[in-house]
DNA sequence: CGAAAAAATAACAACGTTGTTATATATCAT
DNA sequence: ATGATATATAACAACGTTGTTATTTTTTCG
């Protein structure tokens, strides 16, 4: 098919080894043969062949990530930034959707340098490091199911400062929505965290204090908010689980004519420039996506360039970001 | 690194050629053997060496699809459906999420059997066939800014049946919200193909009649809904130009204690199923998904089987799915 | 001028597969 | 039992590169 560096070899008079050194600017090649066999190279149309290449050279340049929930948002924007991070590394990425397994076997055919893995909350598949074969892989949330390396983030600390802040403002009557009703270890996390600094603070649980919206998406969120609103109940501050979530929870919010933060104080979790972007900027917290892209590549890129090195498993500090959501809570007797 | 034939050959006591035709399942290979050899390469983890594989058969099996916009939700629809497509003809899919020159040129290291192109609006970049080096290559939308084959829609046919529909339930005064600015000629052939079906029902348009969002994102919708809403002469329909906006249509709606279908109807464009799970279950136009991937991967599979023959080039027509989101007009006089 | 050193080129072995050809082993009919 | 025929396995040559080693050619300088 098409034209091999033997091909030109013939052509120039020539061995092909020494097109081969031509090709690539070897400095032992004379300047005079090196530009003429680029010459007729470049008339040839000569295309290198990579799957020779990385025949006998061990590496690809390209680091595989396993995403298996392209349909929310939130990680979207953080694949984004990741693959921007490897750009600026001189990689590339390539991007599988589909179950953990299957995706990590493909990287293996195409010899990928290194493995980013989101993992999907229903795939319960336990890969320990052995399937990996030696490939660099890191893991983002939910490491410990995964036997190999993961960055993770402190959610209870996360819930503490959500809490905290709030604390601080007056607020007493904290209401946590969030999606805790099994499996994922993120979310229970983050409800456990939000019980204990309830319990730092003194405040009290009650009956309205923690909802369940049994799904991380904003009609869950809505429809939970919408529940909590029509109680005669209304606590003073909310904190929501999710990017997603907080947007149904503005929402139902917004139609009960109540008014963010003068009638009722808001924080959501996620830390991604869209919670600027919502109809009501977004107090939130959680690990700023620039930092966890940041963390993942380079925890991966130093497992691919010392491959002896113990690998950085981190759990990553979250941050409050402040917008318009929050206000002091005005004493009303 | 990774588990060779070679290895497997040295476990099982066989040579690697015997290897390679177990594998392979050549019936040149004792049954017993074979299944011995596959036990082996199964306990072993071995995966095809894909670079070596391509270097003496030309084919990888596996198709790449250029995806820029990971963050539009309608798209990500497809590309799941696509990827199930691909599955089932045993192949298997890798995506990049960057520019469609970057993304082609690592797919030509790769050495992928097809490439799927979406187009991003904003990409200019002008590819022409031979970029491409004979890998078949197909591309949704606005084909006609790469060299390459292209799947498409009949946008104006898709505006014309939205038309129809409401003309028929007795809708005089219809508003098209949509984007169209600039560039992206899918939008602006909607919003001419509405023009033209107005046209063709002898239905005026007014002032309010053609609105243009300036984007295709939720907010767009929204704000200018608002802003129509706000002016005295609200229509009795309105047709979004697409999910997400048509989100956002819904919203604005419901925000000014209107009802739908009873006090506006409403059309979205886009066939997929989440417009059903909108908080109104939205009546669309478009073609729906499934019959998309169909149609690409068919497309790109006919190139790669049969090399020689006129690439399908496909015009799609578009489908109505009635929902709950419009009624007929109710006479006021 | 001629041997040693340096520079340029050629030869060859990998890399991990597949496909073809050659050899060993089992099966069969006579 | 013996050669002929299947059947199973092994050996080996590709594929198009790169990197290492061997050979040739050129330069240097005593």
């Amino acid at each position: 098919m098409g034209v091999t560096i033997k091909d030109i070899a013939t052509i120039s008079g020539v061995s092909f080894s020494t097109v081969s050194k031509a090709l690539n600017n070897s400095p032992l090649v004379k300047p005079e043969t090196k530009s003429k066999i680029l010459k007729i190279a470049q008339e040839m149309g000569y295309e290198p062949n990579f799957a020779a290449r990385r025949l006998v050279s061990k590496e690809t340049k390209t680091i595989g990530l396993v995403w298996p929930s392209i349909e929310r948002a939130a990680l979207s924007t953080l694949v984004t930034k990741i693959n921007a991070e490897v750009e600026k590394n001189d990689y590339s990425m390539i991007l599988s959707i589909n179950s953990t397994k299957s995706a990590v076997d493909m990287f293996k055919r195409f010899q990928v340098d290194g493995i980013i893995i989101f993992k999907e909350n229903d795939d319960s598949s336990y890969l320990d490091t052995s399937y990996f074969s030696n490939i660099p892989a890191i893991s983002y949330g939910d490491g410990n199911q995964t036997g190999i390396p993961f960055i993770d983030v402190n959610y209870k600390k996360a819930m503490y400062l959500a809490v905290e802040y709030l604390y601080q403002l007056g607020h007493r009557d904290i209401t946590y929505i969030g999606d805790f009703s099994l499996g994922d270890s993120r979310q229970t996390e983050k409800y456990e965290g939000f019980k204990e600094a309830m319990k730092h603070f003194h405040l009290q649980l009650k009956a309205q204090t923690l909802l369940n919206t049994g799904g991380l998406d904003w009609q869950s969120g809505y429809r939970t908010t919408n529940r909590l609103l029509e109680s005669s109940n209304i606590p003073s501050a909310i904190i929501g689980g999710s990017y997603d979530l907080s947007g149904g929870i503005i929402r139902a919010i917004k139609e009960q004519n109540l008014i963010i933060p003068k009638d009722i104080s808001v924080i959501g979790y996620d830390n991604i420039p869209q919670m600027g972007d919502l109809e009501t900027p977004l107090t939130s917290i959680g690990v700023p996506v620039d930092v966890l892209a940041k963390n993942i590549t380079d925890s991966l890129f130093q497992q691919i360039q010392q491959p002896d090195s113990v690998p950085l498993i981190q759990r990553l500090e979250p941050e409050l970001k402040e917008r318009i959501s929050c206000a002091a809570k005005v004493k009303k007797d």
